[in-house]
DNA sequence: GATGAATGAGAGTTCATTCAT
DNA sequence: AATGAATGAACTCTCATTCAT
């Protein structure tokens, strides 16, 4: 079961989502919206096509079927429309949390790896756009904190329940766990990276597993499934 | 103790080493050799103070005492000059090797450490240039593809050592010892990146200590010096 | 009287003509027309100025009080708007054809005379074209191409005219057709430039007369007209 | 019989000829020459394979394999050397001269067919090069009046021939020497480089012919051979 | 709101020429 | 004489941004 607030946006590690407020206002009209719209999903199209650094302000319009003049009604810059770009994609790589202290063991294995599998799945279906993230981030220091600072959100999360889990005698009591917690958090994303992004192109079931096990072996508790008579 | 064959270049996952075939021939003065010395070394300050996309050619030149002509001398391009600047890195990037499977556990584990405090030390002398190549490989797909091959030669090197270390028992048999072996290395090099890079600044024992003990319950070991009555 | 067909695109030769159909779209707007077109005008007159080789695309740009990024909005380089220069002087290169066979000698000796005044008129209000045509196409291939295959055009018909000639006994019989046909072409696009390119600056009248008498001797027919007992 | 003084360099038309006087003093030592020497054969070789435009200088010091310092040694710019290139290519390019008016018709024919012989294979032995000063002329003013210059020298004697053929009673009387000449120079040499420079690839003897019975045509004269009843 | 022409600073690149060695 | 490193003016080309229509 989800944990209480998993409705903020958050990510693993890559934490690819942005800052809610506005930029500025949204179009009034049914025309301005779809106008907007339109651009939005054109400057995602050519940003994974060619890359925010070799995209051009043109290549969106033409994209959008508008002119660049419009774009400049509704974006005052590229990172602007990036960051809305960034806004659309935001809801689907939401994911469910971490498995509560009290749980059984069972059920924290089971969660832990439904976790695990949504945010590979989420990877899979954005995984030109975390590529795109991780290039602007490396570019624009802004982005670069945003980053930083979504996926502080999730692996401070990570690191209280890998605190209590510890406190419970279930986890290796020698673990730095904000360390620890950036390290397992680090390992899945990269596994997602070199899977979706550089075309490693894994099972899913099989990155699923892998780490799942990894996280359990590596905070000292045992998958029950293949070895049911551990804690 | 190290493995035999550990000279050859090879990194955690980034592996910043570069092909060693000389893009062009070296200059056969000892002048020539002294200003292609100094565009090299004024590439990698002009690169690691603006980043590579917004440093420009002649901030290269004039930061060598050059002029523009004189770049062209001996490269042809950006690209050139920092795969240059790769190159001179190239050797303080190496280290030692993994532990061999007949090794007593005590010195696994040493050798272990000492190769994981090996590459942080190397990382944080060479941050800045690992956050280039960072940049650099989400740019520019040659890069990426060395990038991508230099790392494989390291985690096929462990993968191997997993899969010996499974067959004598001595590591979990249920993990994918390349999948595994990826996921690990990866866990290594994001926290050398979130310490140096993204400026999180952890001790260095600490995280030599938490990557070598995770590395340790990860793979279904043990590390008997440090906390016998662990897990 | 005219030969049919006599509106296609033709030369004496030098063939200025150029590949009818647009390199890019034209502007939409009026403005845009104006601009390109005044573009087009400046480059007429920078290139004849400066001969093409040494005429920089800022002097086109400035000529045509715009800016050099204007200049690319409408062309991509200077061949594509020395291309665009051709264009517009190509129906003015345009002229009449050739006598027909059944033509009685007076009209053929009459058509001919009105075919080369037309050649060298058309010739001296474009010389200084001509001459930048003779230096692209000695440095660039695809117009030297587009030269070639434009005379070729206009030798071959000359050829087949020759040709029936001979078929009737009205021409020396033991001349190669297109070979004398590319010697007669060549013999009247060479004095126009040497008379107006190379400023030996003949009389029109004087050329006409040469050219002609000497097309009717070198083919073995004789001018009734102009000398009854002349040969 | 040759004419006398075809010693002089002469062209029919292109005169590929070059003012004799040294632009620098030769190098003394057999070791100098040696360079120099190389140094021309090396710029031939480049300027017909690139043009003289796309040349650079560099690479022909390097196909010389020697130094651009000791190109400067030699010359003082591109044209130097390129005057040097058609300085040693002169002495192929002379030809015999014209027949002379006493010399009896069935020579007269004979002689100017040997010559328009010559000039053909002079040509195709040196139509790369010829191209290239087709080149160079189009831009260089210099070398332009150097071609004027030479080839007026050549049609100058065949005005003067066809003037006194004219007075013998042997040419069409209404011809205008100068312009005729012109004319007829014109004709054989575009024919030799529509043939060895753009390809055209004609059977040497066709175009002997051709050329030959053209100018006797032209000229009002007859080719006894093929009409032996003719004057 | 929509359009697209106009702008020009800014970057990369070339190569003839100089000159110290 | 020979070398080749050093130079920088001169050029081409890009594209985010402005603004009149």
């Amino acid at each position: 079961m989800s944990s209480p607030g998993s409705g903020r946006p958050e990510g693993h590690d890559t934490g690819s989502l942005v800052d809610e407020r506005q930029v500025r206002a949204l179009p009034v009209t049914a025309r301005g919206q779809r106008t907007r719209e339109s651009l939005v999903a054109a400057a995602r199209r050519v940003f994974e096509r060619d890359g925010f650094i070799n995209s051009r302000l043109t290549d969106i319009a033409t994209e959008a079927h508008t002119s660049i003049g419009t774009f400049y009604t509704y974006f005052d810059s590229k990172d602007e429309v990036f960051t809305a770009v960034l806004q659309v994609a935001q809801d689907d790589m939401l994911h469910p949390g971490l498995p509560r202290v009290e749980e059984a063991p069972e059920n924290i294995a089971g969660v832990l790896e439904a976790s695990n599998r949504a945010y590979f799945e989420a990877y899979r279906r954005n995984a030109q756009l975390m590529v795109l993230l991780e290039q602007v981030a490396t570019i624009n220091p802004d982005f670069r904190r945003l980053r930083v600072e979504r996926s502080r959100l999730f692996t401070d999360r990570v690191a209280r329940w890998i605190g209590s889990m510890q406190e419970a005698g279930l986890a290796d009591r020698s673990l730095d766990p904000l360390m620890t917690s950036r390290a397992l958090a680090s390992m899945v994303s990269r596994l997602a990276y070199y899977s979706f992004a550089l075309g490693e192109d894994w099972d899913v079931d099989s990155m699923v597993d892998t780490a799942t096990r990894l996280w359990f072996n590596a905070l000292g508790m045992t998958l029950p499934a293949s070895s049911p008579e551990s804690a």
